[in-house]
Parts: structure tokens; C-alpha cells; sequence
DNA sequence: GTCCAGGCTCTTT
DNA sequence: AAAGAGCATGGA
């Protein structure tokens, strides 16, 4: 892949970058799509991406930031082949999506919308998550960015039910609270090993383990987790028969793949959603 | 109408 | 520790 980066954009061509499958794999739920180019938000940044034949071309006010976000210096082909060293038939499940991405997300975002996530579909996540940027995101142009903890610390429960949260509404107000204490503050949280992070992520609520690993892997690019949701757990009967609970799910994964195990789900995940659904 | 979605909390064994 | 009930909402 070449990369050409200039001021405000960054050209990509020879690509193994596909923006649709990048976004449209349930890593993310804060993105648009209009006219052949998708808006993606990411805390108070926005970046547009364009699609042509030959390249695709990223725009952002910061573009360094969108250079680590979309994981630029990431070879994930080499991946692919770690994850076949490990699990020499794999090789199939790469079908989902040939070009996906992980992407380093904001922290907080991630942690607010994987809340949303549980029990839920990817339509209905961002419909309440762009409610949720309309109603206390800032207006920058014409998009809503993502709100802030602070734009988030008077919502009431009863605001996050208006959003349509549901019965998530109680874990995201006080999730929101917690967050705001010094246990939670961002370098605190980046310093700690994936093991106390996690610990001090199940503590929120409405985070159990699989929300949890999202955040871990999505939100803090820690590789050594294999979120198990309803998709995963289908997909599992392809590799063992024995009867296992989602969590023995997880770590039977994450024993096979070690510190590849995020990108396999996700290749797993991918191939559930798009080659095993009637749809 | 029932089942399901990137599951979690709380209660009961 | 493990298993089960209940949970808001909207689409299939």
C-alpha cells in the first residue's frame, strides 16, 4: 500500500484499505455515509473519506490523528499469516472481510457506545448514538461530534430513554458519573495492564465481559481478547463441539490465538455476519 | 404473534 | 461459581 500524506489529507493507493468494510464491521457506529463518501466521527474529530477506481482519500482538520486511527502502520497481511501459523485453517474465515481494519478509537466513545451495544442491533446502536451526538454533541458544520463526558454530565436517565437507550439508559448515566472520577481518567487507564483495565472496566456499568473485551480491543488496542457476543458464539461450533460458556468460549480462543486473538474475531465475526447470514 | 440483536444485572442454586 | 429470569426497542 502507498501512502501519500500532504496536509490535510492522506492518499492511499494500491490499496488494501476498503473504508466500507472498515466501518461497516460493527467497530464503529458514529460514521455516515453520503454520496459515495463516508463522514466518520471520532470524539471531536471528523474525517471524510472518498472513494475513487484507483485510491482512497482521507480529509481531516488532523490528520495525524486519523493517521493512527485508521492503524496506517499496521501490515495486516503479516497478521493474516500469524493467524495461520496459529490456526493453519483459518484461511476461510478471512472471507468476511479481506480489508478490514482495527481501529484505535477514543477510549471514551468506545466505552460509551459498546453500553449501548449489548442486546442490541447495529441499526438501533447508531440511531440512539447519533441521537445521543444531536442532543449533547457539538455542532461543528453540519456534523454532531461525539459528545464529551462533561457535555454528558447532566444528562438524567430519563434523556437517555428519550434517545431510545431502553433499559441501558441506568447504566449509561451511571457509567457517565463514574467516568468522570479519577479512577477512570484517560492515562490512568491507558498505563495499566489489560488484566487491571479490565477489572476497573467490568467495575461501570452495564459492562460486563464481552462489552468489556470491545473496549479493551476497539478503545484501548490491547490484542490479547476475543469478545464472544451471539455471532461469535455461532461461530464457535466451526472450530470445537464441546459445550462451553461464553466466557470458556473466550479464553478457548484467546489460548489459540494469543496476542492475534482481537483480529481473529473480528475476521470471525465478519464471516458470520456476511457469508453465514441468509441476508 | 415470536424471535433476535456485537449482553448485563440481579437473584437463586 | 454457575445458571436463569428479566430487561426496552424495533425489525424480520
Amino acid at each position: 500500500m502507498e501512502i501519500k500524506r500532504e496536509k490535510n489529507s492522506i492518499i492511499l493507493k494500491n490499496i488494501d484499505f476498503d473504508i466500507k468494510e472498515i466501518l461497516e464491521c460493527g467497530q464503529i457506529f458514529s460514521f455516515y455515509e453520503e454520496n459515495n463518501s463516508y463522514i466518520v466521527v471520532s470524539s471531536d474529530k471528523i474525517c471524510k473519506i472518498t472513494k475513487d477506481e484507483n485510491f482512497t482519500k482521507l480529509e481531516s482538520d488532523d490528520i495525524n490523528y486519523f493517521y493512527n486511527f485508521f492503524d496506517l502502520d499496521t501490515d495486516y497481511e503479516k497478521i493474516k499469516k500469524e493467524i495461520l501459523k496459529l490456526y493453519p485453517n483459518f484461511f476461510k474465515f478471512f472471507e468476511g472481510g479481506k480489508n478490514i481494519r482495527i481501529l484505535r478509537q477514543d477510549p471514551y466513545q468506545t466505552i460509551i457506545s459498546f453500553i449501548v451495544s449489548s442486546n442490541n442491533n447495529i441499526k438501533r446502536i447508531k440511531k440512539i448514538l447519533f441521537s445521543m451526538s444531536q442532543k449533547f454533541g457539538e455542532k461543528q458544520g453540519e456534523i454532531y461530534l461525539f459528545p464529551t463526558l462533561l457535555s454528558l454530565k447532566n444528562a438524567s436517565i430519563q434523556d437517555y430513554k428519550d434517545l431510545g437507550a431502553g433499559y441501558r439508559s441506568e447504566y449509561l448515566y451511571k457509567s457517565v458519573k463514574m467516568l468522570l472520577e479519577k479512577d477512570y481518567e484517560e492515562e490512568t487507564l491507558k498505563s495499566l495492564p489489560t488484566k487491571e483495565l479490565k477489572k476497573r472496566l467490568l467495575n461501570l456499568s452495564g459492562v460486563g465481559e464481552k462489552v468489556a473485551d470491545c473496549i479493551l480491543f476497539f478503545g484501548f488496542n490491547r490484542t490479547d481478547v476475543f469478545p464472544v457476543d451471539t455471532w461469535i458464539r455461532k461461530g464457535y461450533s466451526y472450530f470445537c463441539e464441546k459445550k462451553r460458556s461464553d466466557k470458556e468460549i473466550s479464553s478457548y480462543f484467546v489460548d489459540i490465538f494469543k496476542n492475534y486473538s482481537g483480529y481473529a474475531q473480528q475476521y470471525l465475526y465478519n464471516y458470520m455476519i456476511f457469508c453465514k447470514n441468509p441476508n
